[in-house]
DNA sequence: CGGCGAGTTGAACGTAATCAATTGTCGTGG
DNA sequence: CCACGACAATTGATTACGTTCAACTCGCCG
């Protein structure tokens, strides 16, 4: 890679805060990747060959069972970090939700790395931290919300989520975006079937808590009763 | 505290492989502390002020909502590492399910001495990477599994998380222990009611897979059965 | 205009929750 | 040692929520 000074989230990025001269290091290391919607770079079970740094796009960390009921247990943003360091296999799979654009680093390279340089893993160490409170949070909501809970759960997690992204002109960006899953994929994080997330998602649509002009975009006009529906009956 | 060097979890906790001035040094910050079986040693949403190894016992770690639902997301064994460092808040509660022994740092003290000691923040963070890889199987098993087979799956964790503490004379210990969760503790864990998890126990019984002497003790007859039920339909 | 995939809507079903009653277990005191 | 009370667990009957199966609608692209 040439030059990590002009990346998008490098000050939001595990590589924030390294020195000048480690970072060139690094970025030695690593390159840049571009990854088509669907396509999947890390597959549970297998060997973990990489770890990357989102630099744009969306894409969802997923386990399955043998019959092929699948889960999805995180949902990855530009800045996050993916993959699976200091392990041999990856017990999850990792795949483009959005077309998406990596920086990526063998994990053989990075893990050498990262042991040689504290800071960052003090901040992945704090990244990690960061996504088990999301993955505790999720199974509060996946053992004991309500349908409909989940869903006023979701809206708000993505309108605040993709939110962190850019810097917002208007506050009105925050209640209005795009979902980066498709119904059955929403379905899949939140432990329901796609008839129960369309009818939950009618439901709300007809209280006029959300619009939905299309499929993918989202339109929040009640955030406060939205938010009392997320977190209790 | 005194002495680190006769610690039962000095091999295994994320103390290992710390140097000898280190370890000593880290000794100064800690204190033992003995907890009664139901004591609450962090509090969800409070200010996060300690931290702590487990030396012996077992806690659970739980999330709830405004209404009393409550979520356990997490149980943790001698040797373990509870509490949220780097953190102003706790998002969950920990509570002892057996009465147990922790060796305590204040969460300050301890963010400051991991800062300074590189191979304790990387243990530190393989554990935590362990921890999320676990936590995200469970919201497999929420997500998807039915009561069968999260009971199945809860049986044969058990069985393998106990079984890591103790260095086994014999392979049967491992399909023999107590349950430190009563029924609603499980019923919090796996997302079920206590009616049903107590269905689903007598169900395995009456199949022969397991026995259920008293109400912890757990007997696994056929391990192989419930593995094959703990993973698909 | 036709066809395909994603999404919505409807009807019937099933799993686990809820409500209710009973049994079992443990600790305490007679 | 047994009787008692309190709590934990089991069992049964009913309900409800979300699933399943199925038909239909919408938007898009050939």
């Amino acid at each position: 890679m040439k030059d990590c000074s002009q990346c998008v989230v490098r000050n939001r990025a595990i590589c924030a805060g390294l020195l000048p001269d480690e970072l060139s290091a690094l970025g030695q290391l690593g390159r840049k990747q571009m990854v088509g919607r669907g396509q999947t770079v890390v597959w549970e079970g297998e060997e973990s060959l990489i770890v990357a740094n989102v630099i744009a796009g969306v894409l969802k960390v997923s386990m399955s069972m043998a019959d092929g009921r699948e889960q999805i247990v995180g949902v990855v943003f530009p800045s996050d970090f993916i993959g699976r360091p200091f392990g041999k296999d990856s017990p999850y799979s990792v795949t483009a939700l959005t077309d998406a654009e990596l920086c990526v680093f063998t994990r053989s390279a990075f893990d050498g790395f990262s042991r040689e340089h504290p800071e960052l893993e003090h901040k992945l160490l704090r990244r990690t931290l960061e996504e088990l409170d999301r993955a505790r949070e999720w199974m509060l909501l996946l053992g004991k919300k309500s349908a409909g809970e989940r869903i006023a759960t979701l809206l708000l997690e993505m309108s605040t989520r993709l939110g962190e992204q850019g810097c917002h002109a208007d506050i009105n960006s925050l209640n209005q975006f795009d979902l980066p899953l498709d119904r059955q994929q929403i379905g899949d994080l939140l432990g329901l079937t796609i008839e129960t997330v369309s009818r939950q998602l009618t439901k709300l649509k007809s209280q006029g808590l959300i619009a939905l002009p299309d499929r993918k975009h989202v339109i929040i006009h009640d955030r406060s009763r939205l938010t009392q529906l997320a977190m209790a009956a």
